[in-house]
DNA sequence: TTGTACGCGTTATCAG
DNA sequence: CTGATAACGCGTACAA
């Protein structure tokens, strides 16, 4: 690999010079500035980041923490941090957890002792403690998509009381009076306020709430089609269902159909989150769409200018959910 | 941040040996080793991977060219790079191009100049000349999904043509004689395979070859829908089609469902990756499975089997399809 | 405007 | 077994 030593030598000149040609200084002149940068070009010269690093006290990163890429969500908001990070030269380190807080904590680690500039936690596990201790860490983070009860930390997260409004409502809406409600895991924040708002709505409109309709089980199809066939091979089952999240809608769909129930006719069934395979052609499942990519978006910008010193010291961001009715809702069948 | 330095201060050695009890080294006293060891941890020490990397020339991380994550198919092969990197103490760079050329090479100067250990390709529009560049630049890589036609480069595939055989043979046994064929760009080699196996199959078996009947389109569901409405609206429309990916596949699920064609009554379908979505409730579309996850575990594997100096000189990996059957493909209804 | 000298945090080499 | 010392490649005060 070729260094500015090598470039120095070859102009004659200083390695000092060749840097602050690279760098485009000021304090050199226009002509051996460019005489510099053409033989630099020519000799395929590549910054070592790492030697650069070093000096800056900045690498150049992002490290960017997910539970899981193959879920769209994630890979969504995923696109928005690289594409922001992109825009402004940073690369994106990815990680995932598997919802396992032990190798969330050890990529932590291995993100730390790679100097990345700046974290973006999309992940869940992680305990309050441990935030705190990343707060002394001196490295900028930001929660996306979670909050955290005890610490004051920069987060840019959906209305999830507004979005479990907008499910309930407009299932109320329609008419249907036996609505359960399935969570993923119920410590997590997501799962939580959206079901609290289910409660609520039911609790307005006057509806009957049943403690065993309110099921928390993880973010997965898998889970939607257990819980699925618990729920409706029951004698007295709901005539509509609201899912924490798109994949536990699909399961569900899948157990309803098993079980030779037709959806929305026997079954109404609204989502969150409008992952891409919602608006498939059969499956057009109703739900709440998150500003999943601006989310990312706007995390990694915010994390950036800290980095780079315009220092908004703090972001607390709640972007809005909206509801995508599609074919998955009707009003409840005459039983 | 606390560096071997300051170790050293507070244990009152010399920084090498702190640096020999950090890196378990056999030329230090057991007792020193874990006093300076316990010390380190007391005082919450991350080693610095960007001086590390600079005197020992790797920085421990991967560099992962996909074109787009939000597409399963590459999130799968992301997944397996991953995890195989994480279970080697490695990071992965993610880097996605869109398909975009310009932003292809942008990444992977960027990679160079932080010096990642080794690159994974999965992107598709990287032309030849600029892989020769690569060679030259000492950086291990590899290929995966997709082959260079010049270039002798290490490589992890699937076999595209057996996989095109599977999915037009089982067209035709079911008695189809009116196939049609709708591929990604015709430059990716995985598209252009696939249609081969598919005209190979065709002549074999005496059915008719129409030329409108091969489109080449791109990798989205959105191309897959603007297609299936030309190619079904036609007066002779084909019994059955062969996508070259499920995006496609479904989009032309879309067009015929807005045209009334029932499928797989009036039109058989098969697609191709088996992403989670084909196997949902309502889709079950038929298609031919690559081990997607594998192909990255096998691809990072071998890349970093050559950074760790067991030097695998080429690699030359090519997976076997399955054909999944599912409720997308029947014989042909009598018209 | 340019060159010199030093430091960033680590590892490796060579004495002791 | 341990301690100096140099080197990795670069940026930057300081001197010229």
């Amino acid at each position: 690999m070729v260094t500015i030593k090598d470039i120095a030598k070859a102009a004659g000149v200083a390695p000092s010079t060749v840097s602050r040609a690279l760098n485009d200084s000021p304090l050199i002149s226009v002509e051996t500035k460019r005489r510099i940068q053409r033989l630099a070009q020519r000799l395929g010269y590549e910054r070592n980041e790492l030697a650069r690093g070093l000096v800056k006290g900045s690498f150049g990163a992002l490290g960017l923490i997910v539970p899981d890429i193959i879920n769209p969500f994630f890979a969504e908001i995923t696109k928005g941090v690289e594409e922001a990070a992109r825009e402004r030269g940073f690369g994106v380190v990815l990680c995932t957890t598997e919802g396992d807080e032990a190798r969330e904590e050890e990529y932590l680690r291995l993100l730390q002792r790679k100097r990345v500039d700046g974290l973006i936690l999309a992940s869940v596990t992680l305990d309050d403690p441990y935030l705190q201790k990343l707060q002394h860490s001196k490295i900028p983070f930001v929660l996306v998509s979670r909050l955290s009860k005890g610490i004051e930390a920069p987060y840019v997260v959906v209305d999830d009381k507004k979005g479990g409004r907008l499910a309930t409502e407009h299932l109320a809406d329609l008419g249907h009076k036996h609505i359960a409600f399935v969570g993923g895991p119920s410590n997590v924040h997501a799962s939580r306020e959206r079901m609290s708002a289910y409660r609520a709505v039911l609790s307005e409109r006057g509806l009957p709430l049943k403690r065993e309709w309110i099921v928390f089980a993880s973010f997965t199809q898998e889970a939607g089609r257990e819980v699925g066939r618990r729920l409706l091979s029951q004698s007295e089952r709901p005539t509509a269902i609201f899912a924490a999240n798109d994949l536990i809608a699909l399961g569900i769909m899948e157990a309803a159909e098993e079980l030779g129930l037709r959806i929305p006719d026997d079954l109404s069934l609204v989502g969150y989150n409008d992952i891409a395979y919602a608006g498939l052609p059969r499956i057009q499942l109703t739900t709440v769409a998150q500003p999943m990519r601006e989310m990312g978006q706007i995390a990694a910008n915010f994390v950036l200018d800290v980095v780079e010193g315009r220092k908004h010291a703090s972001l607390a961001a709640v972007l809005a959910p909206r509801l995508v009715v599609r074919r998955t809702t009707a009003p409840p069948g005459r039983s």
